[in-house]
DNA sequence: TAGCTGGTACGATGAGCATCGTAGCATATT
DNA sequence: AATATGCTACGATGCTCATCGTACCAGCTA
């Protein structure tokens, strides 16, 4: 039994978004995007338990996100950011360049026409 | 009672990737960005029922993706292009570059090492 | 006033999914 | 061989959501 990746013709987009839609996997699209080098999955400090890592790790390998390879005990994951970038360019960066979770949100007005309508309707 | 938008910095990374991952709404969200003027909801043409259509318009307006103001018996929508912009820089063009649903796919043989491994393993 | 039109509200339904616990299975390590 | 480690498999459960039908409402129009 081989573990399923998807050909970079093959990603889809909304599997990639549905993918990076969960609080949970787009931080372990953070955490590895801070390592250059393949991560074994237990070393990611997740706020889940191991079989739900599992899962989530299924659905990002299954989306094109990342890449998997067994190794021992473990399994290596990196993410597939040159396919990711070919298929959909900009998508990973966008993503990845938007504020983490946690930020200080910015307090001025916004001065677009829909916010200030958000407030004046 | 009055339509609820999101401000710019409240918009969020992950109920926009939400709203968008859905092939309903990123149809809804192809079709706004090909028009640069307000649009009557009832003009896209949908694959859905009305209420079906009330409930996706609703979802993409609660993730700060589209705006709307009610016209008459009629509401207009428009894509908030430059609050998305602002807080997600990159992103919504990176997803309207993507080929849409239809488009068929490269294909040449993926050269970067994952895909091949789809293939080897 | 009466009717039409575009949209909403509400409930129902069926599918998908995020989460967990337990059990199991490979691969080191002793 | 015995144990430990890292992950997967397999339900089960509760929640969310995409979809629909029906009823309804607010504006136009005749």
């Amino acid at each position: 039994m081989t573990l399923y990746h998807p050909a970079t013709e093959e990603i889809e987009l909304s599997a990639v978004l549905h993918a990076l839609s969960d609080p949970q996997r787009l931080q372990i699209v953070r955490l590895l995007a801070a390592h250059d080098v393949p991560v074994p999955c237990g070393s990611l400090s997740l706020d889940v338990t191991k079989s739900t890592a599992t899962h989530h790790f299924r659905v990002l390998r299954e989306a094109g996100v990342v890449f998997q390879v067994p190794s021992g005990t473990s399994k290596l994951t990196t993410l597939r950011r040159a396919d990711l970038d070919a298929r959909l360019p900009g998508l990973l960066d966008a993503v990845l360049a938007a504020s983490p979770v946690g930020a200080a949100p910015a307090f001025g007005r916004s001065v677009s026409e829909p916010a200030t309508y958000a407030a004046a309707i």
